[in-house]
DNA sequence: GTCTCTCTTTACCAACCGGTCAACGCAGCC
DNA sequence: GGCTGCGTTGACCGGTTGGTAAAGAGAGAC
């Protein structure tokens, strides 16, 4: 089946917020990717807003799915799910470069940060989605204590503590335009997690 | 002595660029708030963008001077400069929600992340207050190793976990705006910075 | 055939953006 | 007094932005 014009939108507001951020991204960029009319952009959603925040959702389910779901599915439990999400975010990095020849960092956190002082509901989305991402984290820490690997303590703030670590070292690969310096600071990933 | 019209337009971009961000930053603003017409602007400055790298490099200098090296100069060596570190830029975070009612983040990284696409320069810019910093800091943990605070290991690499930590902890604080967040992250500044 | 509803098209708008320009005020210098 | 040059002013420009409105296309129901 060939995409609705609804999801053909919010597949191309979902590339080009990480492409080209919220602000430098059009309505009519999104549209002309989308092979649609602006017309039909407002027919389907009424705000600007609105679409990113669509978007944000569309590809979180997306990651959620086939990344995160995908780790907890299959192979090693504990740590070892860790490394497979850093070795996927590298691997995200490395796209990028390939493809547009420079570092794009974290899709969400992107947005998150340049939409946090303008836009309320854009910055809950984005919370959200960290939230989520913590939990899963989370609940591989429990993985991995259970396995003996790491000592008890607050997994919940040991998750916070590795995505705060990894959302960081995806800005300085970015700031520096260096995927190095993302993979050089995610090997530091275990530490963080097994910290009390 | 009163400012020069050039230093209340570095001022204010400076203020600017972190209370609104760069896109959301109109040079009329800028103005408004130096209280300069657009053409005393244009006669300091040749563009937007070179506004911007002025008056982050005057943030830096600030910074640099005030914080960081009052921090080198004084009070206990090694690992407690971390915490002088973190001390402050907690209060910062306070003080934006303060005066803001607003978890506005890193000054630095907020504006690398929303150029990093667009303008070379800014990044470039941003990118040499990041590896200034992570000078700093890898100096206070060779401290740190003489003290025997922590073992040996490769402290210029330690520092630039111990940023993206920071960096990242400031992102999420602000994504949530709860500088609780940044807080509780930054407490595990030292496990970082001891990691081999 | 025609009514209806969803979706699409096109033309349009006011607001704002970064940037330009020619004129002007005014202090210091001769 | 006049000349010079820095700093200032305010009007202006083309381009772009998010968003609107009205007319039309097309399929399904009757």
């Amino acid at each position: 089946m060939t995409p609705t014009t609804r999801d053909r939108l919010i597949q191309a507001a979902s590339e080009l917020l990480w492409e080209r951020s919220y602000f430098a991204t059009g309505v009519e960029e999104v549209c002309a990717r989308a092979g649609a009319r602006k017309g039909s952009f407002y027919h389907f959603f009424p705000s600007k807003t609105e679409l990113a925040i669509t978007a944000i959702r569309a590809r979180w389910d997306y990651v959620r799915g086939h990344v995160f779901d995908a780790i907890s599915a299959s192979g090693p439990a504990g740590l070892d799910r860790l490394r497979r999400l850093t070795d996927f975010l590298a691997a995200e990095q490395d796209r990028s470069v390939q493809f547009f020849h420079l570092v794009l960092g974290s899709p969400f956190g992107n947005v998150g940060q340049e939409t946090g002082h303008q836009d309320e509901r854009i910055r809950t989305t984005v919370n959200e989605v960290f939230d989520s991402q913590i939990g899963y984290i989370a609940r591989w820490l429990e993985e991995a204590v259970e396995r003996g690997e790491i000592l008890e303590g607050d997994n919940q703030q040991r998750a916070r503590n590795v995505l705060a670590l990894l959302e960081g070292a995806l800005l300085m690969a970015k700031v520096g335009d260096n995927v190095d310096l993302f993979v050089s600071v995610a090997a530091s990933v275990p530490v963080v997690a097994s910290a009390l």
